[in-house]
DNA sequence: CATGAATGAGGGTTCATTCAT
DNA sequence: CATGAATGAACCCTCATTCAT
């Protein structure tokens, strides 16, 4: 619907949302989210049971669309064949050009959010799987332990996010070729 | 001294660090930190000037303790005459071994801190530096951005340490081996 | 307006006016005036920024009318072609008129403030050039400085109007005579 | 005596004159005296009951000093025998010196101070009932009440000695001059 | 659907004063 | 004679939240 209601909703959630990506969870109060949307703090309440409530439902579509990005990302590698670099430096860019395109939301679901915490700790296990599977079926060198280097992964994924893509200083295909490379041969010079 | 006061102090520090640690600048009260001390709210204010100025003391004398850390490493580094590996990963193994005997402090400056972020950008200028010289050397391949290689290395830092370290779910030494493994050769399977 | 904040806001100011004359600013706590409002302390907050700004609005108010009052004493004195004397007392009985109403206000406004001292300054410059203005027609004496005479008049009127008109021990007029009267042409039996 | 203690104790009421005539009571703090001091807050009240207890010695010094002055006065103005005009000049040029003589005690003592009300109260008494005297001996008209003539004189009294003589913009002898000639003769030309 | 007005609960900070030594 | 250390009691102010309309 496009009643005044839920019109009125969008607005505190998109104002919210620029709040708490500028101030945070703490430093954003009620009284600015509603001052910006112009509208009183009853109002607010009319949507949204408590400032907890919509920092929730704002992290909790952020994750879900995240989720979704990379369900259909797993699907579509089935599906196409090329090489597993290639698969990977696509997964990446995808991931990267998602956090470049919702910019306020990744700083507020994937880093101010408690729950980015979890959300951090799901793709670590399901790359420490993919990494495992890869590894078994001959791609990767035994001697890794998977879960540290997924870990790792996901520390390089986080920092790049915030100081190159939030930034705006790369290129989301730039970073995932970086990464890519990185972690697949290393930067020694043979 | 030993005097009551400094002990007072040092008490109120270290409940600080404690609560700090736990909960975050911003829910962490003053009341909390007196309550574990068992001292009343005046007295906080016999040592400190605010809570911003105790949240300060701990945070730079955090990163004080972390930058002596690395600059005695750079010195040593230029001393022995070990293979650049060996080095990196005794520098690594340094930096992990002081955030796994200073857990809480570790939280606190290098997590919680609005400071953390300036500190962790001058580490990634720093091994921006160290990683160019090197390239320069001949030691790493031309191909690599090193802005972007430090940075992705500092996130891995950053969440191994968070998530490895301060779990203690990792050795130091371990950590620091699979880094400078993954960072010089690749995972990928010759 | 007469809405409920509107008449709020009023009544705060009202019982500010008769806490901040009877015990001064310092001594005037937040809970006192919201007590004697009988709202709650937030309330306060919704139409003052802070005990400071409210007894600055109070002095403002006051002097705002202070100044309205001896501008429109001056326009009329043009206009009238009274004897000098005649409209010097008419000044002062105006002034110590407005004393008397706002007996609060003056208590506040006249004495208790850090502006008064300013205010009173102005008066005493404001009189100074009247004094030797007339004093260049012929009026005065040129024996007198009228700096220091218009000091003491300021003088002379500040304390009558604490001791006789805020006590309503004495009428304006009755004042404003004397004053006319010991200034023009002293004590002393001829 | 002028035991340690004696010293102590003169140095902390030296320092306190000077605090509370710069800031006034409510913002002087007892730390703000002993710092200017350099003792500890314990050797304070070795001294002193209470933060009011060292304003009152202090206050009451000044009353008992300026008491005696105007004693003194009296039993002189009744030995000598010159005119009445230059007697009361005499005895205003009097006060001013000590006032000037004394310009931190006065501020506090005929300013600041609570007691300064009932001070200068008994001060108006005293000069009502001499002028009636001098009224009723045919030195001054029988038009003037002369309780509003006191009031409105101390009143003078007051703001010169805070605005010219505490300034030091003037001295005593011509303040007391330019007084006794208004008081007298009035400023009309004749 | 929205608002004007109000509040409960608490948080940081200050300061005169005192205890133990 | 003096101090290091500590505290009771307030005070100003903020903010998420709600009531009545």
């Amino acid at each position: 619907m496009d009643s005044d209601g839920e019109v009125t909703k969008q607005l505190l959630l998109e104002k919210a949302v620029e709040q708490f990506a500028e101030c945070g969870y703490h430093s954003t109060k009620i009284s600015d989210i509603v001052n910006k949307a112009k509208v009183t703090q009853p109002t607010f309440y009319l949507y949204f049971e408590s400032k907890e409530a919509i920092f929730l439902e704002i992290t909790e579509f952020f994750q879900l669309q995240l989720i979704n990005l990379t369900s259909a990302s797993l699907l579509e590698e089935n599906l196409e064949t090329h090489s597993l670099k290639l698969q990977i430096c696509l997964g990446l860019t995808r991931i990267f050009t998602f956090f470049e395109e919702n910019p306020l939301l990744t700083k507020i679901g994937f880093v101010e959010a408690d729950s980015a915490k979890e959300l951090k700790e799901n793709m670590v296990k399901q790359i420490t799987e993919n990494l495992k599977e890869e590894q078994r079926m001959g791609y990767f060198s035994d001697a890794y332990p998977m879960d540290l280097v997924a870990e790792s992964l996901v520390g390089s994924i986080e920092r790049l996010t915030l100081n190159e893509i939030l930034t705006k200083k790369s290129k989301p295909v730039d970073l995932a070729e970086v990464l890519v490379e990185i972690y697949f041969t290393g930067i020694q010079k043979k």
